[in-house]
DNA sequence: AATTTTAGTTTACAGTGTAAATATACACTG
DNA sequence: CAGTGTATATTTACACTGTAAACTAAAATT
């Protein structure tokens, strides 16, 4: 016995591998997985797998990518849910909502994906930029058209340069040096929003009911109100003055 | 040949096993730790180790502790370095500072307490508490004092109620009611920062020189500009007036 | 129909955490 | 000092993991 007859095999192996394992994930945790249990829950031998993908990490990386995409769906979907000009700040709101809920629906990708590596998985960058510029660009083109209408406040950001050798230079090296500043501001509002959702995901929240969603929106607000600046108004002017 | 003889055994082994876990973790990655490579190491056996942790969630748990400590003293000492009335900033500062510099000195040690758990590890809170609270006492202290002095801005800051039956509620129950806003600010703040650097630690950033220098001491400005009102000046007085 | 490829199985090996039984060095007691 | 008890290790064993190698039979191709 050999090799069951095709009648009675699961057609598709290959993404009941990858469901199984998202199932075994998002119940026991993130890398507790394990390939001779995947096997086990689908009738097969733990060998077999390896038809599918050539390693353990092959399969987190399959997973990765496909939590990746996900997440970047829901971030372009929501940014395009409010289409037309004069709503760039109804944009840049709806991403940063959207990012949360992709968060909190789905913790245990989030985590996966924006957390810390599993145990000995060195993530194969080649193959995961791609889908991490599409999911990081809804963003970017949020923030990159406020800049290009001139409503960006980034009075303080720092400027960067460019260093080479990098694990993303590749995304740099196509940008606008003009932009750069652009790509710092981004970096900020998700490394704010990622904070708070990180620290909520994980539990290492205090005990307030919905305190999540209250602190999240007062922190878009507070992002809104740190870099957007109001509409028209001719030029630049000085809106805090002490 | 059931146990050599004390001359020819190090002494303080338990402390040893801590120790040569701590020089598996910052070089072969976080939870990669293996129970029996440590014992490897220290020239005894694996079950060795169970006379001194009851199990492997055991060891992990008491370098837990250890590292909320390290990470405690040096909050608490950067608040104490700046000693003194009308220097309230300079001590809200200086934690921050001191908070990313022992991140960045011990990430996998930062990793350990504030990342996402080990995959099956269930941190024990009844242990725990104690060692979190107290290093974040130093960050809740500085914002509670600028409170203290009517110089915290809690404008749109959300209100939060308590939450009975949390894993923190024992924290929280002890506060007074009236200082729940500084509760809010300070997590706010520390949400920011934790943010920050974690994408910073996990290798999560642009390819811009001292990126994460700049960009963390641009957020810790934007906090004390969003959070912090100017020394007296009588009362409260709206500073932003569009 | 003969052959090759595909997609599984079986077997095996080196790891891991950990429970149970065992043995000995040391500290105490009579 | 002899005898006992306890602390601290070792040995052995078991269930679990990822994965490499050999094998086998079904399906596709010639």
């Amino acid at each position: 016995m050999a090799r069951p007859s095709r009648a009675s095999q699961l057609p598709n192996l290959g993404e009941s591998i990858k469901e199984a394992a998202w199932r075994q994930i998002t119940e026991s945790g993130a890398s507790s997985l394990s390939l001779r249990s995947i096997a086990r829950e689908l009738g097969i031998t733990a060998p077999a797998i390896y038809n599918y993908f050539s390693d353990r990490d092959a399969l987190v990386t399959a997973l990765i990518v496909d939590a990746y995409a996900s997440f970047g769906d829901c971030q372009h979907e929501a940014r395009e849910s409010h289409p037309g000009p004069g709503r760039e700040i109804d944009r840049l709101r709806a991403t940063g909502i959207a990012y949360r809920k992709w968060a909190i629906d789905h913790p245990h990708r989030y985590l996966l994906i924006f957390g810390n590596p599993v145990p000995g998985y060195e993530p194969p960058m080649q193959e995961l930029l791609p889908v991490m510029i599409r999911s990081l660009g809804a963003l970017l083109a949020a923030v990159g058209e406020l800049h290009a209408l001139g409503r960006l406040d980034m009075e303080g950001v720092p400027h960067p340069s460019l260093e080479p050798g990098h694990r993303f230079s590749a995304i740099m090296e196509t940008a606008d040096q003009a932009e750069l500043p652009v790509y710092a501001v981004a970096m900020v509002i998700w490394s704010r929003v990622h904070g708070l959702v990180s620290l909520e995901i994980t539990g290492q929240f205090p005990p307030f009911p919905d305190a999540g969603a209250a602190l999240y929106l007062f922190e878009l607000d507070s992002i809104c109100r740190q870099f957007v600046l109001p509409p028209d108004h001719s030029a630049t002017i000085n809106r805090r003055m002490p």
